[in-house]
DNA sequence: CGATACATGTAACCGGTTACATGATTTT
DNA sequence: AAAATCATGTAACCGGTTACATGTATCG
């Protein structure tokens, strides 16, 4: 049935876990509650359905283990369509979109490269941040010099943090870019 | 009817700008739409059902102006009602679930106090930032010294960039606070 | 035997997204 | 006359929140 292209967040992150090893619903759950990866919610109500929207959707299979225990748990594997959606949302392109309102989005990205794409994949992927987010917060900068004039105090301030969280993330990729060109200058 | 106690942040957001000045909900989406306040809509499918729950709530009231133009407005004005749950969103105390999960709320709070809360005010709730904000910031950097053994690089980086978030979100906070202090002290 | 952990789900609600719908006014 | 702007809304859809519902297993 539906075919639909993008999972939301959460069905991304599912899928990625998933792809890292075979899970429950109740294991995501766990990883979810215990991990330091906040802005996750591990309600059931959140989960269980999104697990069945990726399953509607073929991305995922999932099967019933330890039938006879009485105590059964569903667990799902990836699909091979499933690891072509998730290679394809790992790859595609980064827009200064994703930069201005997806911050997020491109850590979660990131974190899910690890053991799946190649360093080659990874750089590609920062330089990307950098190029798109480096014009946008040089924007910003000249914003917040010359068109907050007419702003009140609070208003200037707001914008500055903003501009800090912005300039914040664009060091940090620029770092993260240096740590794997390092270990990729031996091609 | 329904007297709900908390609108949603883009009502939150709207109760604001229609306290500085009556507004439409062109006026509004005009406003959300040109200004470098991203991170908000300015689809009509989200502001006008947004402004008639306010509405329902006697948060704000709406009066059709300019019925013999053939150009009629409704322009919204803040009711009473509307003004303290407004004052009483900007007031309460920042928490610790704020500080973690919410900072775009905080800094819309701020922008939004600006003109209508005195200065002793706005440095409660810098201070509340820091105060909650520093222990956590903290924690987080003993996490990603000790705890992270096990992750993977990109996990790792992944932490720090979340970290980085924080902190310069304190240290923003901090900076605000410097601010206002100096203008306060001859209180 | 009661509490906690294991394990999975549903239903109502809420609010944002997208797209559609309508029609007057001003500008080119 | 066409295009852009003024101005307001609705309807279908999607997905997260909250709360409810159910039952077993294990530990103290």
């Amino acid at each position: 049935m539906s075919s639909k292209a993008t999972p939301s967040m959460l069905g991304r992150a599912l899928l990625a876990l998933i792809h890292r090893s075979p899970s429950s619903g109740y294991d995501l759950r766990k990883l979810f509650a215990e991990s330091h990866l906040h802005h996750f919610s591990s309600s059931p109500g959140a989960i269980y359905p999104a697990l069945q929207r990726l399953e509607n959707d073929a991305l995922i299979q999932g099967t019933v283990e330890q039938i006879d225990t009485l105590r059964p748990r569903r667990v799902y594997r990836i699909t091979p369509r499933g690891l072509a959606a998730l290679r394809a949302w790992l790859e595609c392109r980064v827009t200064r979109e994703d930069v201005v309102s997806n911050i997020k989005d491109l850590t979660l990205r990131f974190a899910c490269m690890g053991g799946h794409l190649d360093d080659a994949a990874t750089l590609r992927f920062l330089d990307g941040i950098v190029t798109e987010l480096a014009p946008f917060v040089a924007e910003l900068e000249e914003f917040a010099r010359t068109g907050t004039g007419d702003l009140p105090v609070h208003g200037r301030l707001a914008v500055k943090s903003g501009l800090a969280q912005y300039r914040s993330f664009l060091e940090w990729a620029r770092e993260a870019r240096n740590h794997f060109q390092e270990g990729e200058t031996g091609g």
